[in-house]
DNA sequence: AATTTATCGATTGTTCAACAATCCTTCGAT
DNA sequence: ATCGAAGGATTGTTGAACAATCGATAAATT
């Protein structure tokens, strides 16, 4: 059963929802995440690592169970996921992991080379600019530590970087959506050791370009490795 | 009371639910649209109708109450709604119509820039092309006809066709529900006679050039008209 | 034997009723 | 007038119930 272990701990991390705790949210007007956001992190955090995989069934009741929670908040949870396109409603039949057919990983390279590419041709603010250049260096250190699921989340940040250049708060949770659902297949047993290390040299360089305002290159060089991503996930996955 | 005279019609549409009518959806293996689906829509339908202005606070019992259906289920068509930025959660305090402010207003413009003007450089297939200029035609006739509100869906199929020149359902989906977050703004009051008038001229230029595979200078004339257009909103709603 | 037709079990879709938690407002005290 | 304490209303969540639907198994037909 693939939401077995996470029945000891539960939707827990808030645990106990001591009255203490709720007083102080309130007062510092903190938003506490409801029990149905916390089943969908629970469950977004198991199609991350790859626990759901692409096609699972997720079963109303058995989660409900196994989380300890009510049906209808599960219920609310998959509403959520299913916006996300992390999971598929099947009317009646019940709730999938979503399976990326090879339409649909040109489609979601459709999606970023039409706003990382904008986005970068903007230019965006010196902060901005500096965020990228921090998420290089986030994969220069996880490169010299070995660390490969480290590399996967530094080159996340650094396209994620690249979206928030243009500063748009919908076009940011756009892209991270869309980088959440690649995430369905960029699994440890996916990428080997140097799935990433390749991509490296090309984030540098692009970010390089970026600072030195060479706005166009940095888009052809942005475009060029999207490409080439695109055909090695094309190569991996079906067809 | 908002939603009062939806009373009457209740979610119907589908009304009596005969064996008849099931049996053959399941044969012909239609998609059934739930309760949950349908007290969406007619919310949608409100909304993009100005029945429901901006702000207004949607209670779960009284909507219920209205639509005929559980609170239950009125809350997972709130979680539809929300997650396409229609309607707004406060938690405990309840959902409100989305409004947008000045700073969304140039974000949800800043969305249709990247994404409009990257469709139109990338050219598109003769049949979405064909679109493109059946919906400058449908607007040209709901001028004729001094229709003012197909005037209004007229330009919003011109601005579809164009990002359909991309050929991405998720791009599709994206400028959908953007469209509907700027419906909630374009009601009958807002616009006067001639609010789009002036736009027909625009979207023919631009999908002529498009014709005529001059895609930077098509892309030229989308990105100044979106820039005119989101002066004008920012003109008539707040600074 | 193969195909069709019933039957059954399991799961989803939806409703209802209850209760705790939280917020807003009103009222009262200082 | 400000502050704080009830009170009422609404949301958040649960639990149980039932109809509708699907998939598979078993039976019946050709």
């Amino acid at each position: 059963m693939a939401t077995s272990e996470a029945a000891t701990r539960g939707v827990s991390g808030t645990g106990a929802t001591s009255a203490a705790t709720a007083t102080a949210a309130a007062r510092l007007r903190v938003a506490v995440p409801s029990v149905a956001d916390r089943v969908a992190d629970e469950l977004r955090l198991q199609l991350a690592e790859g626990i759901l995989l692409p096609g699972a069934r997720l079963t109303e009741s058995t989660i409900a169970e196994d989380l300890g929670v009510s049906r209808n908040t599960v219920r609310e949870a998959f509403a959520e996921l299913a916006s996300e396109r992390l999971v598929v409603r099947h009317p009646n039949r019940g709730v999938f992991v979503a399976s990326l057919e090879p339409g649909d990983i040109h489609d979601v390279y459709t999606v970023r080379r039409t706003i990382e590419v904008s986005a970068i041709r903007g230019g965006g603010s010196p902060e901005a600019v500096a965020a990228v250049r921090a998420a290089v260096e986030e994969g220069k250190l996880a490169a010299a530590a070995n660390d490969d699921e480290g590399l996967g989340t530094a080159n996340q940040h650094f396209h994620g970087a690249i979206v928030a250049l243009a500063g748009s708060r919908r076009l940011n949770t756009i892209m991270s959506q869309v980088l959440a659902e690649m995430r369905l297949f960029f699994h440890k047993a996916t990428m080997d050791a140097n799935f990433y290390s390749g991509y490296l040299k090309d984030n540098e360089e692009i970010c390089e370009a970026l600072e030195a305002g060479e706005l166009e290159k940095a888009a052809d060089l942005l475009l060029a490795y999207l490409d080439r991503s695109e055909d090695k996930q094309a190569e991996v996955h079906g067809e």
